[in-house]
DNA sequence: ATGTCGAAATCGTTTCGA
């Protein structure tokens, strides 16, 4: 199964460009974030005429998070007060339409826009922190219901040194500070994991480039789109990808995809090996 | 400090967000 993530900034303007890559690499699922299109304007027949379905959970001119399957779509949920009450989401929070999940092949899928927070100490930058807390909370819930997670999307946070072109100058700031990264890890707590970094250990793989400073051109990159995964589906990794190629596109995201294998579900021999292990 | 994009409103240039 393969379930890929990718910030495509306007499904509109970037659609054949999406429909492209998914014709090449066929996806089982594919989680975007930035649509910015109301749902009533939602590109849906350009997906369904290809066989996929399609969940979306969008607004005007920002934000907005769609999953596409070729799985069928089950439970379907919108915003963090998918999961959570109305008194641990504000108003604000719920406001900007950055969280959609739904349960595909009996695994939770969970598509993630993250805000930007523009700079460190700055209002947006505390609407983020905000927001990471609220995802803590969201992701509590989501844990005690003993479904595998896969956790995705634009992150907008860089949890290392060696997922930014140049630490040195820019740890601390914007996308890297401590306060950020505290926040996201704990969100994420002990058992998600970061699937890229179980094939990859190495600096200088990236998943965005400013459209500003050359920054493609120059290779300096960030790696802030991510995939996670609970033990049950990290034992089942096969492999995980960023295909950088797609930002050397004309007009292209300033994004590029990050795609995951996994053997799932697992195969009725591994299962026998699995129970046979617990005696 | 700034570069470039995409979308919307103020409709052809400006503003916001990234």
């Amino acid at each position: 199964m393969k379930i890929a993530t990718w910030n495509v900034n306007s499904i509109r303007t970037r659609l054949n460009q999406v429909l492209d890559w998914m014709n090449q690499t066929k996806p089982n699922v594919l989680c975007i974030q930035e649509t910015k299109v109301n749902d009533s304007l939602f590109p849906i027949e350009s997906f369904t005429k290809q066989g996929y379905k399609v969940s979306f959970y969008g607004q005007k001119a920002y934000n907005g998070v769609a999953i596409i399957s070729s799985s069928s779509i089950n439970d379907v949920r919108f915003g963090f007060e998918g999961e959570l009450n109305k008194e641990q989401v504000s108003e604000k929070i719920r406001n900007q339409k950055r969280v959609i999940s739904a349960l595909i092949n009996d695994i939770r899928i969970v598509n993630l826009y993250v805000p930007n927070g523009s700079e460190v100490n700055s209002e947006k930058f505390f609407y983020k922190l905000e927001w990471l807390e609220c995802l803590y909370k969201y992701l509590n819930v989501l844990g005690q219901r003993n479904e595998p997670l896969c956790i995705v999307g634009d992150f907008n946070i860089a949890l290392e040194a060696r997922d930014i072109y140049n630490p040195t100058r820019l740890e601390g700031g914007i996308m890297a500070s401590n306060q950020e990264r505290k926040a996201l890890s704990k969100a994420l707590g002990n058992d998600l994991k970061d699937v890229f970094r179980i094939f990859e250990s190495n600096s200088k793989h990236w998943s965005w480039w400013n459209y500003r400073t050359g920054a493609w051109d120059r290779d300096h990159g960030w790696r802030i789109d991510h995939i996670y995964l609970s033990q049950e589906l990290i034992d089942q990794a096969q492999s995980c990808l960023i295909n950088k190629e797609t930002r050397g596109n004309e007009k292209p995201s300033d994004h590029a995809p990050v795609i995951c294998e996994i053997a799932w579900p697992p195969s009725p021999n591994e299962i026998e090996e699995d129970s046979f292990l617990l005696y």
